[in-house]
DNA sequence: CCCCGCAGTTGGCCTAGACCATAGGCGAGT
DNA sequence: ACTCGCCTATGGTCTAGGCCAACTGCGGGG
């Protein structure tokens, strides 16, 4: 029934602002404590048996693997069982293509083009672009993998009229930087990028191999050529729980 | 999108990997839609109202309700309501002082010490602040705030022997960077920071005026002098859900 | 030998309902 | 008038249990 009744259920302690400490939490305690006997790839006890042994209801059990899931400190998959997680990737911030920054912390970088198209620019889009309102732009939307890790979802807008022919040249290069480089000599100078909190669609959740609801991380980069103009503005969607980002930062101009 | 989902209540169609849409999922949405209908701080029916109204269990709300709140959408009040949130406050990635960051963007600063006390260093702390294990270490614990609203929790590391009096002087300035430059001629000239995702504890959450386990941005800061010294580092815990932090990246010196 | 299908195990999703904790209104008593 | 305390509404936590979906192994049929 009602749990254990009377016994402090609650840490209704000391006023001062003390947090309260839910049951669910204490069981992620537990549960965490289970997880660092092992090492990565191991399998935990099942939900139910878990349930069983620290004495509470499986709602409660899921509830505390879903935070270590959001953690990325155990991975659950349906039929097969919950396993330790691997530790975390690193992503450094910096003006470089993606096939660089894989080829520099030696891993091997992929790209699988989910969607390649035109689309009309509306206000916004317009006006990070530098071009009109209904201008034609190219939006490429491809699966980033690290080492065959599926690591974020990229959507990549650029003016079609600016950069003509350049889905077809894409097919024949290994970067878009590069072919910006060799076919339209443009170079990217500065960029400016939004790091956010959110929270895995069931579409992206699916592509990145992940649960629905799991933390992601939204990177927006909106990148410059060496006239200051807009070249690309890109939105890209990682798994909170594999990824860390890194920046050097040095002191501002002024 | 693949947003359609007509009536199936799982998508056991096309093999092809395309994402099973759970029912809190579409409560989601549908409790956004009544979101989006709505200005900040106006108030949200109740979740039993709701329940009845999307015909669906008080969990299934609930378990949409939490989404929104991780994504900084909706607040949650107990024995008041829930209401709608307001937008995302900026937070620049620049080698700044909380002070200077603050108020470069027209909010009012302001800090409260937690805590600040002298710990041994561990092997960990040694190896970053470049000094002898067990080596005293000044350890400052702040809630940052601005304007008024709980910002960050965060715990700054340093050399007590290097910085003898620190403890002291910092009653008497409002930045720390500021006492380090006046006191002890100390400039720092780049940072390190490295950014991830998280989940809010008992403790965090109270501090930030938040629930548990929702999204943060854990921040860590490893700054450097001049001479290329690590002066401080830094472990800094963020609301996910309120803050977008934004750097400026430039091409790589070489 | 291979393939199919059944059954068991495990995680995924949802329900119905109980009780706790907090905030706020309102009325009884002072 | 003011204050205290009860009542109610609302979110917070937890339980017990049902059914679905996916993986696995095993045995029978081709």
């Amino acid at each position: 029934m009602t749990t254990d009744v009377s016994s402090a259920q609650y840490d209704t302690g000391a006023p001062g602002g003390i947090a309260r400490v839910p049951k669910y939490y204490l069981v992620k305690q537990q549960v965490l404590d289970i997880v660092q006997a092992l090492k990565p790839g191991a399998r935990m006890p099942a939900e139910r048996v878990l349930a069983v042994r620290l004495d509470t209801s499986r709602t409660t059990v899921r509830q505390a693997l879903q935070e270590l899931v959001g953690e990325g400190r155990l991975d659950r998959i349906q039929g097969k069982g919950t396993f330790i997680a691997r530790p975390k990737l690193y992503r450094t911030l910096q003006l470089t293509s993606h096939t660089e920054d894989m080829q520099a912390q030696g891993l091997e970088p992929a790209s699988r083009v989910l969607d390649i198209d035109h689309v009309e620019a509306d206000e916004k889009l317009s006006c990070l672009l530098d071009i009109d309102v209904g201008d034609s732009v190219l939006r490429i939307e491809r699966l980033r993998l690290a080492s065959g890790e599926p690591m974020a979802i990229e959507r990549t807008h650029l003016s079609a009229r600016r950069f003509p022919g350049l889905r077809e040249s894409l097919g024949r290069h290994r970067s878009l930087y590069s072919v910006l480089a060799d076919a339209y000599d443009v170079h990217l100078s500065e960029a400016v990028e939004g790091i956010e909190t959110s929270l895995a669609t069931p579409h992206e959740a699916a592509l990145l191999e992940t649960e629905v609801g799991v933390p992601v991380m939204l990177l927006t980069r909106h990148s410059y050529d060496a006239e200051g103009s807009p070249v690309e503005w890109v939105r890209s969607v990682y798994r909170g729980s594999r990824y860390k980002f890194v920046v050097t930062l040095m002191p501002t101009a002024d």
